[in-house]
DNA sequence: TTGTACGCGTTATCAG
DNA sequence: CTGATAACGCGTACAA
C-alpha cells in the first residue's frame, strides 16, 4: 500500500502545489493573494499546478494567523421568508462577492435574546463583518460585538447611537411623509394598521410618524383609528373590514406594511368595496404586485437592494483599514403615488 | 505600558480560560464539547470562567485540526429573493442550528457557472456539508465535491442519479398530476405557461408533465398553447392575454409556478374575464396570496420547508458516520382544489 | 524575488 | 479523569 498516510484522496495542500510547481509554499501563497509580488515564472507555474490539482485554499488555516481576513462576513435579519430582507441581502451578497467575501446567514425570529445567540455562534467562526438588521438589541450583543472588534452594520431603521456603522432610512420620517401626503391629498379621517409596536422597533417609528403627521395637520389622534397587527395579508384583510364599521367613516387607511395593504385590496375586490372612493389605501414598500392591482396602490419604496449595496461598502473601507467613525448613511425613500389614494 | 503584545482587549483564548479556571487548555476544551468527560468540579470551574471571560471558541482552529467538524454548512439557491427557496432554507437553518451549526448561503442567478466558482468559494471555508437547489450541474462541480469529502444535498428535483443524497419531489408527476386534474375537470383545451425550458431542468420537466398527461388523455399538443416566460406577474398577464386570443378558445391554463398565475388572475380581474368560467387557471406552489383572491387559484402544494428540515437530516446522519449510499426522499406534493378550476 | 522558521488556537493521542 | 505534546495549513517576519 503505498498510501502516504493520508486516507482518501482528498484536498490538496498549499505544500503539494508547491511540489507540483518547483518552488516554496511562500511563493504559492504568494502567487495566489499578490500575484504581482511574484515573477511572472513562478506565477505561471503555480497556476499550472493549482488548476491541475484542483486546490482549493483553506480559509480557516489563513484565517487563523491573519483575522480580520476571513473572507467570511456574517449577516442576521429577522426572518428569512420576509422579501423585504432578501432584497438587502441579494445587495449585500452581490458586492462581497466581488471582493471574495462570502456570507454566513441566519434570522433571529424577531427575537433580541434570539440574536444574541446567534451572533455568539457566527463569532466562533471568526467573521471579517457583521451585519444587523435590527437596531435594537441586548447588552450582551453591545459586549459581543466590542470585544470582536470587527465593523457592524445595521440597516433596519436611522437611529441615533448605532452600535458602529448605520446604512438605513428613516422609518419615522417615510411614514410621517406618506401620511402628510394623504392629508395633502385632503383625507381627514386617516387610519393606521401596522406591525406591534412593542414588539418592534421599526414598528414604532413609523406608528409615531404617523401621529406626528396628525398633530401637525391639527387632526385628531383617535384609538380606534390605530390598529396593531402581527403582518399578513390575512391581517390586512381583517383590519380594513373592521376599519369601514368605524363611524364616522374612515377616509383613508395607511397600512405600514404592502403586506397589509395587499391584503386588504384583495378584500375590498372581494367585497366590492370601490377603492379610493369608499376608501383610500395607501401601502409602505412597493411590492410588485402593489403596482399591478386594477387600482395600483400608493406606497413608499424604500431601496432595499442599495442598503444591502452600500452596508457592504462601508464594511469594506473598514476592512480596507478606515478607522474613523464613518458617518451613517440615509439612503432616503420615496412616495409612489397610485390610484388607490 | 504593561501591554502583554496583545494590541486591543480582545477575545479570549482557551488558554486564559484554562488559566482562570486552573485546569489545562485540555480541559477546557473537553469540558465544551463533552461534559460528560470531565468532572463536575472540573466543569463547574470551566463553565465559570467561560462565562467571565465571554469566551468564544474559535471554530478556525477546530476545523483546522478536526475538518468535517466546522459546524458550518454551505447552501447555494438560484435566487435569494424567491420565497420558494426561502421557505427551504428556513428549515434548513431550523433543523441545523439545534445542533449547533451555521449556514453560509449564497445564489447562483441561475447559472452553472457562478455555481462552480460559488461552491469552490464555499470549500475554503471547509463546510461540513453543501445543500444545492440546482439538480444539473459542471462537470468542475462533480469534481469539487467529490474532493471535498463532504455530504452534499440537492433539493431542486427528484433526479436519477443525485451527486450523493437527495431530497426532493418530482416535477414530472406534479405537474403530470395537474394536468391531469385539469382534464378530468372536462378541460380539453389546455395551456401551458412555465419558466424557458432550455435554461432550467425544473421547468423542462414540468413542461414534460403537461405533456405526458395530454398524450395519454389522447389530446392533441398544440404549439400556439405551451409558452415559455421569465416568471413575474406582469408576464402572467401578458401569457393570458395572448392566450386569450387564441383560436378554438383556450378552456384552461396551467401555470407552472404561482407567480405566473396570480399575475394572469390580476390581469383578469382587470379585464373583467371571468374565472373559471371564461378560462380556468391552476398554478404551481401554492403562494399565501393564491388563496386570498375572490376567486382563489387551485395550485399544487410542495412542502418547502419539509424539504429544508429534511436535507438536514440527512447531512446529520452522513455527520453522523452513517456511510452508505441513503436512498432519496421524495416529500411528494398535493393538489389543492380552489374555485378558479 | 524567494525561502526558512515559527506561531495562530484548537484537538487527537497517549501517558499518567 | 487529566495533562503534555504534536500536529492541522497557512501567513508574518525576517533572512538570503
Amino acid at each position: 500500500m503505498p498510501n502516504k498516510k493520508r486516507p482518501a484522496a482528498l484536498q490538496a495542500r498549499m505544500k503539494e502545489v508547491a511540489l507540483r510547481a518547483k518552488v516554496s509554499a511562500m511563493s504559492v501563497s504568494r502567487a495566489l493573494r499578490s500575484p504581482d509580488q511574484v515573477s511572472s515564472e513562478t506565477l505561471r507555474r503555480v497556476q499550472k499546478a493549482v488548476r491541475e490539482l484542483g486546490y482549493v485554499p483553506n480559509r480557516l488555516a489563513g484565517g487563523l494567523k491573519a483575522p480580520s481576513r476571513t473572507q467570511l462576513a456574517a449577516a442576521i435579519v429577522p426572518s428569512l421568508q420576509n422579501s423585504l430582507f432578501a432584497a438587502t441581502l441579494q445587495g449585500l451578497t452581490d458586492a462581497l462577492r466581488k471582493r471574495g467575501i462570502n456570507l454566513m446567514l441566519g434570522d433571529s425570529g424577531y427575537s433580541r435574546e434570539a440574536e444574541e445567540s446567534l451572533i455568539a455562534a457566527f463569532l466562533a467562526h471568526r467573521p471579517c463583518g457583521l451585519v444587523l438588521h435590527d437596531t435594537s438589541h441586548t447588552p450582551g450583543v453591545r459586549r459581543l460585538v466590542r470585544n470582536a472588534g470587527i465593523p457592524v452594520v445595521e440597516t433596519g431603521n436611522l437611529v441615533n447611537r448605532p452600535l458602529d456603522l448605520l446604512v438605513s432610512y428613516s422609518n419615522f420620517a417615510a411614514a410621517r411623509a406618506m401620511t402628510d401626503y394623504l392629508v395633502g391629498r385632503s383625507y381627514r379621517r386617516i387610519a393606521f394598521v401596522g406591525q406591534i409596536a412593542s414588539l418592534n422597533e421599526r414598528a414604532r417609528e413609523r406608528q409615531r410618524g404617523y401621529r406626528a403627521a396628525l398633530t401637525a395637520a391639527g387632526l385628531p389622534l383617535e384609538e380606534a383609528l390605530t390598529i396593531e397587527t402581527p403582518g399578513s395579508f390575512e391581517n390586512g384583510a381583517k383590519a380594513i373590514v373592521q376599519l369601514m364599521g368605524v363611524r364616522p367613516k374612515v377616509e383613508a387607511v395607511f397600512f405600514a406594511g404592502d403586506v397589509l395593504a395587499i391584503g386588504a385590496m384583495l378584500e375590498c375586490n372581494r367585497r366590492g368595496w370601490e377603492v379610493p372612493k369608499q376608501v383610500a389605501i395607501a401601502g409602505f414598500d412597493d411590492w410588485e404586485i402593489s403596482r399591478r392591482f386594477a387600482i395600483p396602490i400608493t406606497t413608499l419604496d424604500i431601496p432595499r437592494y442599495q442598503i444591502g449595496e452600500r452596508a457592504a461598502a462601508l464594511m469594506l473601507r473598514r476592512l480596507d483599514g478606515e478607522r474613523g467613525k464613518l458617518p451613517p448613511i440615509d439612503v432616503g425613500f420615496r412616495i409612489i403615488e397610485r390610484a388607490s389614494t
